[in-house]
This record gives structure tokens, C-alpha cells and sequence, in this order.
DNA sequence: TTTCAATAGTTGAACAATCAACCTTATGAT
DNA sequence: ATCATAAGGTTGATTGTTCAACTATTGAAA
């Protein structure tokens, strides 16, 4: 006599998954109406620009940008075209791999994001950072990274922003 | 001579920061995919027929519907003509207010949730629950629930699933 | 009891994301 | 060298989401 896996999820289980996954709506989704109220940006958008300012002068290949912001090379293309088309990042081509393509914010780029970076910090803190006591941190930050790397995530590859 | 409130955030705020938003697109995108390739279902989907089974017979209401998963109505209303048109859900109108409409599932829509749940419990325990330790359960479910909270989820309101 | 504001939900147009097909350049095997 | 395969990225069509405008009904106030 064996024991079954149980399929479903236990009370305990699920009201974990719950609470997760309506903080989480609920925290993108003031974010991306924050940013979008205060500078025009979605939230998307406002992680794309971030990525590039973290980056080199020369920026960023396109699949880095897609691998850290956890976006599709499609979703890439199209999301660069359109910032481009802003004239908040600008598109070269790479010399060494003439394949690839390189993304960098100009100046106007540089702006912009200086314009919704104090939104964007105000909202993780109030309500991201400020509802994770001082005794919880440590765990928390444990428990995320942990889930990131059973999905794959390389270490320091932080989907920025 | 007063202390400015720094406006951006410390090289350990944004390790947080960057560490729960990787390991969120990680782990929707898994679900999304997940969800997809053995049932045809998008998380969002999904989502609603979960919500839908755990209501009584009469169903919800579309703003029930709207809140407990955090969509909007216009995306709710979009939503359901499309699960409508698949046969997995039904519209009624509320015979006591004559504005409003319930969803409920179909037999289809019982049967697509069960071909769909199980892979959906496998994902959350392999890459959420199995990451937070015995000794971190607790807190985490802290943060998550306090988060929800400060941004105006109501008690007993989860995002289901 | 009429009027006015608020609530419930829907609709169509505009916009964004996904998917599959594609082009180009690089790499590895023969 | 040549060919096949893979990798980087883009594109257009399809699908999903958002936004603003709208209809219908309700509830409250005058």
C-alpha cells in the first residue's frame, strides 16, 4: 500500500498561493498606475529603462535585456521599437556580431527615468519594503531567491528595476 | 540642518526589490505556460474558473468576479464573453438587480478545471511552496498578507487559484 | 414622484503581448 | 570550402488588455 502525492493544494497551501499572488497584482498594478500618472511609463517600460541605465554606455544586447526583464525576444523588439520611437533608447548595431543589436538610453531616456524613479521607489518602499519588518527581511529576500533559481534565474540576474 | 529622505532606494531595498520581481515573472510565466500546454488555459483564464468553481451554484457577480482576482471590469467583461464562447462558462442576469449579471461554470468548465489543476498545484509546490522552508512559512505569509493590506484587499479576499 | 448621482456592466477602438514564420549571421562538422 | 544547424533578432497576424464612452438600473434627495 502506497501513499498518494495529493494533487490539490491544502488549506494552508492555497491561502499562501492567495495572498501571494493578490499582493503581487495588487503591487504591479499600483506601480504601473503610479509610473503611468506620474511620467507616462508603464511599468514595463520603466524596467526596460532602469535595465539600460544599470548597464554599460554601450548598453545592452537585446537578448540580455530580454533575459533579465524576464520578456520574450519578441516582446523585446517590439517594446524597444516603440521607446525608440519616444526617443527614450536608441538602437545600434553590434560590431563584433553583426546579428545583434545593441539598446541604450539617450539623453532624453536618462530623463524620463530620473522623472518616475522617485515614484518607483516610493511605492516599493511604502508598500513592498515598508509591510517586511526588520525580522522578516532576511527571509523573505531568502524565499525569492529561492524560487528564482528552482525557475532558472542566473545569480545576479535580478529582473531590475 | 534636517535629514533629506533619500528618494531612491539602498543597494539592499533594491536587491529585495529585484529578487521578488525576477521571481515573480519566473514563476507566473512558468504557470502561464504550464497551464497552456496541458490545458489550453492561460493563467488569467484559469484564474476565473478557479474563482468560479469556489463560489456558490449561482456563481459571482462580474464585480465579485472583478475583485477577487484584480481585473477590471471592462477585462472581466472581455474575459468572460470569450470563456462564454469556449462553452466552460455561463452568463445569467440577477433577477434582483436587473443591472447585474452572475458567471457560474459549465459541466465543460468543471471538467477543463480539473484537467488544468493539478498541473497548476504541481507548479506552485515545486517552485513556491517548495522554497519556503518550514521555518520561513510563517513569515512570509506575513509580508504577503500585509502587502495585500496596505493596498486595500479586503480580508477574505484572495486572488484565488 | 421626479430628478440626479452613483453603480453594474458592456462595447469598440487603440494599444500591447504572443506566436509562428522568417531573414541574417555565426558556428561546427565533413 | 561547403553545408547544415543554431543563435540573434525582427516582423505581421492573432489574441488579449486598456481606456473612454455608453446604456441601463438603482438609490437617494428634493
Amino acid at each position: 500500500m502506497t501513499t498518494e502525492v495529493s494533487t490539490t493544494l491544502t488549506g494552508e497551501d492555497q491561502a499562501t498561493w492567495r495572498s501571494y499572488l493578490m499582493a503581487s497584482r495588487l503591487l504591479f498594478e499600483e506601480l504601473d498606475r503610479r509610473l503611468d500618472s506620474s511620467a507616462g511609463l508603464s511599468l514595463p517600460d520603466y524596467t526596460l529603462l532602469a535595465r539600460l541605465r544599470d548597464a554599460s554606455d554601450d548598453g545592452l544586447r537585446m537578448s540580455e535585456l530580454a533575459e533579465s526583464a524576464v520578456f520574450s525576444r519578441s516582446r523585446i523588439s517590439h517594446a524597444i521599437r516603440r521607446l525608440e520611437s519616444q526617443g527614450w533608447v536608441e538602437r545600434r548595431s553590434c560590431p563584433t556580431d553583426r546579428r545583434g543589436s545593441f539598446a541604450s538610453l539617450t539623453e532624453a531616456g536618462w530623463e524620463k527615468l530620473a522623472q518616475a524613479e522617485p515614484v518607483h521607489s516610493a511605492v516599493i518602499k511604502e508598500h513592498l519594503l515598508g509591510s517586511i519588518g526588520e525580522a522578516d527581511a532576511e527571509s523573505f529576500r531568502k524565499v525569492t531567491d529561492k524560487v528564482g533559481q528552482s525557475l532558472g534565474a542566473k545569480p545576479g540576474d535580478s529582473a531590475c528595476g
